[in-house]
Parts: structure tokens; sequence; C-alpha cells
DNA sequence: GTGAAAGCGCTAACAG
DNA sequence: CTGTTAGCGCTTTCAC
């Protein structure tokens, strides 16, 4: 039992010397045709890559970013560690950074609380050595935050910030375009009379995606009853309210379509206190799929956010306006799609 | 405008030949202090550790790991991205990965289904160099895919594994302990006639979870209920459902136990359909902690895993076993304490 | 097109 | 206790 487990490679490592002497050619070749760059003429190439395949070479990492001296540091600042957003974001992240020799750093500020923390946690930024942070929302909507980031000079791309997106560099979600699309999928499926729940006042993304409602119901031609749109907090026990009452009247509708899944989840449970079925008696549809869209019963249909893809996204950014600070300003922010995910909770009443 | 943004440090950074010139001494004295090896004289460190104040240096993790030819590249494979575990153990293994200064690379096995794909998967491994791997839930209980990596020589730490702890290297939670230190705190809170619903019957950690709520019972001399315990499958509607055959009895209980947040949530909603409000009627407790939990309404008090202490303890054990594979057999298995969080979902009945 | 030399920033050996 | 000498594996000059 005194066996040695070999490693998986134990970086073996063939080196790009040995490559090189197989191949029988420089290392600088070996280089050039792992960089693409200079055209190295094609039969020496194609040795190369043969020397390459028979070690099982891999470039390293590390040496490449030590000898290049291009890899950043990049930092991601977020408060909120059960954000479902970070795993997703995360991922993303990571891997670009892999491909690109990049590091990706967490700064966890949970503790941050105000502006008084500010200028110390602005502080451990600057200390860390980061070359520029990626802001996690809910962080990325925290002026207070953002300006000390600005005056510390810490280049930052802001991630799906519900602020207006004219502010330094940003990548965002189309709400406006996704709730358009999420109500004008209930239209398809025969609703008419459709419930809406507006999420916090506070926040930008709300009236966004209530404006999203409002205009497919208006290019579809359908009026909106007032009584059954009512104003929630994002938050589960906000759409349970909502839902009581517009579950109250006399003319109810036959969908519900609740800002964000936390509501859309409170709207369900009120649906079954009034001894509603879902979607037999009534549909609901939430945003943001977030884990409990696919926890709960039945499961939520709702609108999805491509987040591994912004993290992806969002160090090339925050790489590219390091690299070049004075870039198109078109550039400086990306807005991708959404796609509404069919699940459960919405009852075809087109047939 | 077309001033140019200053990064936060684009590792203008000082090194450590500076910190040396500015010290008077040698780079390896700076390096021993930094490393706190071989005792540096006191007068010396003190003047190198001022001289990296100064220049404000840190190390660079790069030319490190190249020079000491410690860094491992260690990959950490799943198979849901929406699993909520997944951020918190990234955390954590992260911040261990940037402090040893290890590499972690995502592994993303979504895609993976059953044995057709395993071997691909393994050969993927092998070819990224990668020097042992973070098995995350449920991978990690997958046989096929454990059979494989062994086979293949592949360094494995499994994190919180639902089978038989005993094979391999691993890192997990008591979860007889967890659930009977749950059950102590409704009986604390007053509760006697408690029900309890059990998880999927393929997992280990229904059995467990179930174990510990008996053991909790009959330590305090009080009676389980056979009616009262209901077999779920993990997922909110299986709650529902059990929680709907308990509610229909004659003699209600005044908590329930459910084996993890999804069934709790479930029991809720089905306590909110029987007419019951919840604690005052009938008080609910989870396990687990996931995002529901502190979704719904009202928050569950349930179980909580230290997930990122975790993620940061598994790269240690990996570490160590890549190091010293044939350390201490004891030493292969962590066991972790969980802790209950109070939310509002138990009623105080001891008053 | 290709190669030789000189490092990137740090630490491992060995000296002193 | 501290300094010197070599690299880690790769890319950047600048030659040829």
């Amino acid at each position: 039992m005194a066996e040695k487990l070999s490693r998986v490679g134990r970086r073996q490592h063939a080196t790009i010397k040995e490559v090189a002497e197989l191949a029988g050619v420089s290392q600088m070749t070996v280089s050039r045709v792992l960089n693409r760059r200079e055209v190295v003429r094609e039969t020496t190439r194609v040795r190369v890559e043969e020397a390459i395949r028979e070690l099982n070479y891999r470039p390293n990492l590390l040496a490449r970013s030590l000898a290049g001296g291009s890899s950043l540091f990049i930092g991601m600042i977020f408060n909120n560690p059960s954000n479902s957003y970070l795993s997703e974001l995360l991922i993303g992240a990571m891997n670009r950074c892999r491909e690109a020799g990049h590091h990706l750093v967490l700064e966890d500020f949970s503790s941050y609380d105000g502006a008084e923390d500010v200028d110390q946690l602005v502080d451990r930024l600057s200390g860390a050595g980061l070359d520029g942070v990626l802001v996690v929302p809910p962080l990325s909507e925290d002026q207070t935050l953002l300006k000390k980031l600005e005056e510390a000079r810490i280049s930052a791309v802001l991630i799906a910030p519900r602020g207006q997106p004219e502010s330094g560099t940003s990548l965002s979600i189309d709400d406006e375009a996704a709730a358009r699309q999420m109500t004008q999928h209930l239209i398809d499926k025969g609703h008419r009379r459709i419930g809406f729940v507006i999420g916090a006042e506070d926040q930008i993304s709300s009236h966004r995606r209530h404006r999203g409602f409002l205009a497919a119901m208006k290019e579809n031609g359908i009026e909106v009853d007032p009584a059954l749109v009512k104003r929630g907090k994002f938050t589960y026990r906000s759409g349970m309210e909502a839902a009581d009452d517009i579950l109250a009247l006399d003319d109810l509708p036959t969908a519900i379509f609740a800002s964000n899944d936390d509501m859309a989840a409170g709207v369900i449970a009120s649906a079954f206190r009034h001894g509603k079925r879902v979607p037999e008696d009534i549909s609901v549809v939430g945003f943001d799929d977030t884990p409990i869209a696919s926890a709960i019963w039945p499961q939520l249909t709702t609108v999805r956010q491509p987040i591994a893809e912004m993290g992806y996204q969002s160090v090339d950014l925050l790489a590219a306006f390091l690299n070049d600070p004075d870039a198109d300003p078109d550039k400086r922010h990306t807005v991708l799609d959404v796609a509404v995910v069919e699940r459960d909770s919405v009852r075809d009443l087109s047939g």
C-alpha cells in the first residue's frame, strides 16, 4: 500500500526547450508558432506542432505572464455571497482570466456598510495591487462606492448596474426589452388580462421592467387595468401581499407577471392561499431565473440573463479599457440579450 | 478628456530588488523576511520591513511560484452551475489558492451524462496538466466517475460526498450531528410533538439526518409518532405533499423538521393552503441554508454548512495529499461542524 | 524566417 | 545570520 500515486501531471512539463530540441529549432521558433505571430514557415511549423503533440506540451502560464509582463490582476468586488449571480459570474470571469493569463482576486465587501467604510475598502483595493475591478450588483449601483472608486482612479467595470448606464464602463442587459419579450410570451399564449407586480421603487430596473410590460401591452392593443398593477419590493413577502390584493378582486387576471422570481414565488404562495391552482387557474411568471425559480412548484417560467457570459465579457471589457483608456466610448457599454425560459407556471390559453 | 487614467497599480510595483537596495541588504534577505524562515536578525528585519512599507511592496505571486516551483494546478469539477454551493465553495477555494500560490481551474461537467462520457472527460483532465481535482457534489457521489478518476490516477478530494466517507480523500459535514442539533433546538424551544420529512431514499444523507432526528428525540425521552414522519424527495413539491399528509391528521405537530430547505419551503406552502400561519400555528425548519431559506417568508430557521470553509480546506487537503500521498490516513477525512441559523420560522413555546 | 542573448521577479542551493 | 550564483519557463529585443 506504500505505492505512490502518480499525479495527473505534476507539471512534469515538457518545457519549451524540450519541444525546441525535439523539433530541431530554437525556443523562439516554438514560441512563435504558439503565439501564431510572425508567420513561421509551414514546414517548420508542422514540425514544431508535431513535437508539441508528442510531448503533450502545454505552455506554462506563469512563466508566460512573468516574461510577457502582461498579466492583469483583476479584482471582483461583491457584497452578497449568497447572490446566485456570483457563482455563474465567477465561472465566466475565471474562464476568461485563465485564457488571457489574468488573475482574478475576490474581494468580499459584505462588511461594507455605507460611506464610513468606503475609504478603508478603497485603500485595501489600492494596496492589493490590482489593475482594475469588476463590480458585482448590487454594489454596482452604490453611488457612494462608485464615486470613491473613480476618485481613487481605480478602473472599474460595472456589471448590470441598475443606475444609468452612461457612466464609466459597464455591462448590462436590456431590462425593458426583456420584460417586453416576456409580456409578449404571455400574450402569445392567449393571455389578455395580465397583472403586473412592479419592483422596488428605488431601483431603476423596476421602472424599466414596468415600461417593457406597458410597451408590449400597448403594441398589442391591450388595455392595462390599473387595479391589476401593484408595487412590490422585490421580496417574496411583498409579492405575496401584492397578489393578495389582486386576487381579492372580482375580475381576476389570467396571468400575473412579477418583476423578479422571489416575488413570483410569493405570488404563487398567495394563489395557494386563495385556493387557486397554478397554472390551471392562474399563470405566474418571474424574472431573473434565480435558483428559487426551479426549486418551487410549479417551476417558474422566467427570464434568464446570460450571467456567465457577462462575467466572461466583463474581463475583456476591463482589459480593453486598461490597455487603451481612450478607446471608443461606444464600446464602453455592452448590452446583452436575454431569453425567456419556459417552465411549468404558464397555461396555454391560445389553443 | 484625453487624460490618462492611472491604474490601481499596473504592477508598477516595487520589486524585491528595490526593497533590497533601499534597505541596504541583498534580495535574499528580503526574501527571507518575507517567508519568515531562517531567523533574520531583528535589526535587519525591521529595516527591511520599513523598506517594504515605504515602497508599498507586494511580492509577485507569479514569480514566486515560478521560482519556487511549488504552484499546483487544481481543478474543480462540478456539474450543476446553479448549485449555490458553488459560489461559496469557489470563494473559499480561490482564497486559499491565492494565498498558497496555486491555480484553480474550473471544469464544467454539466454535459456529463453517465458512463459514456467519462473517459472523454477524464482525458480532458489529464490533458489539462492538473495536479489534482476537487469534486463538488453531487458529482462527488457519482461512483462511475470516481472509479474512473482513481483508475486514471487522478488525485481527488471529494467535497461532501454523500456516499461512504471511507474511500479516498474527503471533506464533509456530520449530517447526523447536525440533525440532532436542530432537533435539540426545537426541543429547547418547547416543542415535543415534532414532524419529520425524510429526504430522498437513495441519498445517504437522508438516512443520516433521519438518524440524527431520532437520536435527539430519544435522548430527550420523547416518543416519535410514526404518523408524523413522511418521506420526501428533497424537492419542494415532495415537501408540500408530505406536509399535506401530516396536516390532514387530527393531532397536529407543533413543528415540522424537513430534511432540506426546498422541502421546508414546500411544507410552508402546504401550511398556507391549510390555513395555518407560520410560525404562529406551526413551526417549520429546514437544512442547508440555501438561498431559498432567506428568500421565502417567513425566513427559514435552518442548518448552515460552512461551505466557503470547505472550499478553503479542500485545497489544503489536496495539497497535503499531493505532497505526501502516504500521509496519515486519519487526516484524509475532515469533518466540519455546522450551525443552526435562527430566523423566523420557529415559535418559542418554552416561555 | 530564424536564432542568441538577456531578462521578468523570485527562491534554491550553496557559500561565507 | 547573510550574500552569491543559478536558474524556474517563457518572451522580448536585436541580430543574422
